[in-house]
DNA sequence: CCGCATCCGAATGGATACTG
DNA sequence: CAGTATCCATTCGGATGCGG
């Protein structure tokens, strides 16, 4: 680590330790893969890091050359920090321990939080790229205060904060959303269980569910599929109250405040 | 982590984090992704690493179920520690940030150790699948003591550590290696520089060069090959003496002690 | 020699308060 | 808003001890 003094390995796993593998670090990346932010952005997306703690990592990774530091423009004058292209080249790993811990979150602990960085992530982590092909859909992911949206066209995957310009399919959900994504609910459980509610064809809350998986790729296919297929009626059961399994906590900030 | 309490958010990487984000704890896994280990092993292939320290992770890793206890058999009755599938499960994770931190590793610090463990997962590391395809050809991979040997067949690769039965190239080499698989020398200019040296055909190294590569793929292709292609005689420079850019320092164990 | 457990000083992480 | 300064609780690192 930068502090505490190297593993003395020559290996690159230990180098990358050294470098993001400080407690924090790998979280701060986490949240500047979705964009810039502020030293207060930050903060805010990760209420339990002290403010000497963050001052430290920014210092460190900015050192490291992961981040860098940039005086935005006009209005403000402050300072954002943002991930260099070396701090990018993270996503991959990012996305391959993202994996390697959803499989292992469980239930919401008390006081987790949920922000929109965490879930950017999240879809972009349990993206399914094969099971993406088919038509271009727009998803619009409502948890609370946090919201944003996902497109995917082609094997491709695009997600960012905030609400869609046109959704294909809204979904209202809480935390139990996590059920859904690990196949351990179907579709059409879920909606009838109050774990989401949907503005749009719940057809395309199955392709959600398959192209969003958290755990191996979805069995031999065919088995869970047959008595789900269609939920009821494919039009509206939109606006549904807020999901009994509701959002726990959240923490969320549009793009721009 | 384990120890000082959760990052508080409701998240695929935070959980992962606090599984194995703890000092010490991936470089376990790491090793321990090779195969099984005793505790003086692990102790002996990281060799910063406090008793205590290694007593804790360990124990912390099997509350968490990446890692088990296994009772030897007969001879010796002792314990070796082996990942769970949970456990394996962190390959990917170990390979993407060790890919990373590879593009970083620059040459190795004063007191730096290279084990076979940190070799094995090296070479699995930067093993390019698509660069790979061709005939069948075994490595045998010698860093002081520390030796192993790596199998391309198809688009498989098997690294293990110990000689091979049948190498159809024996690599002997230093640290400086990391300058052939970076791209930043050819394989005849480690040859002729005295970083590596060969027994067996010089255009095997070529293609070592180009499966085993840290950094992107290699560029357009048929640029810094032209000067290179063929060294000299196919045939054999073999048991050139131990290479300029010698091992630093090494720590090594054969499979069994 | 293996497999830890214990002890201790030093360095971090955490919570809170405070300033440009 | 954007950090810096303080102070305390833990953990880490290193050395040692010790039963099997």
């Amino acid at each position: 680590m930068a502090a505490r003094g190297g593993y003395g390995q020559y290996c690159g796993l230990a180098r990358a330790l050294e470098t993001i593998g400080e407690r924090w670090a790998l979280l701060l990346v986490r949240d500047l893969l979705v964009g810039p932010r502020r030293f207060t952005d930050l903060a805010r997306g990760l209420p339990r890091i002290p403010s000497n703690v963050l001052s430290t990592r920014l210092r460190e990774l900015e050192e490291a050359g992961v981040i860098e530091r940039r005086l935005l423009p006009r209005p403000t004058g402050s300072v954002v920090y943002a991930l260099t292209d070396r701090g990018r080249a993270l996503e991959d790993a990012v996305i391959a321990l993202g994996r390697w811990g959803a499989e292992a979150l469980g239930d919401p602990g008390e006081g987790e939080v949920i922000t929109v960085e965490s879930m950017t992530m999240a879809l972009r982590t349990t993206f399914d790229r094969a099971a993406a092909r088919g038509p271009r859909a727009v998803f619009e992911l409502r948890m609370g205060e946090v919201i944003l949206h996902a497109t995917i066209a082609g094997a491709r995957l695009e997600v960012a904060p905030g609400p869609a310009e046109a959704a294909d399919l809204v979904i209202h959900a809480g935390p139990g959303l996590r059920r859904l994504m690990a196949g351990e609910l179907t579709p059409a459980a879920a909606i009838e269980g109050g774990v989401v509610a949907i503005e749009g064809d719940p057809r395309l809350l199955e392709r959600f569910a398959e192209v969003f998986r958290i755990g191996p790729p979805r069995a031999p296919r065919g088995q869970p599929k047959a008595e789900v297929t269609r939920g009821r009626s494919a039009a509206a059961r939109a606006t549904a109250s807020t999901p009994g399994d509701g959002p726990r906590r959240t923490r969320g900030r549009s793009s721009r405040g």
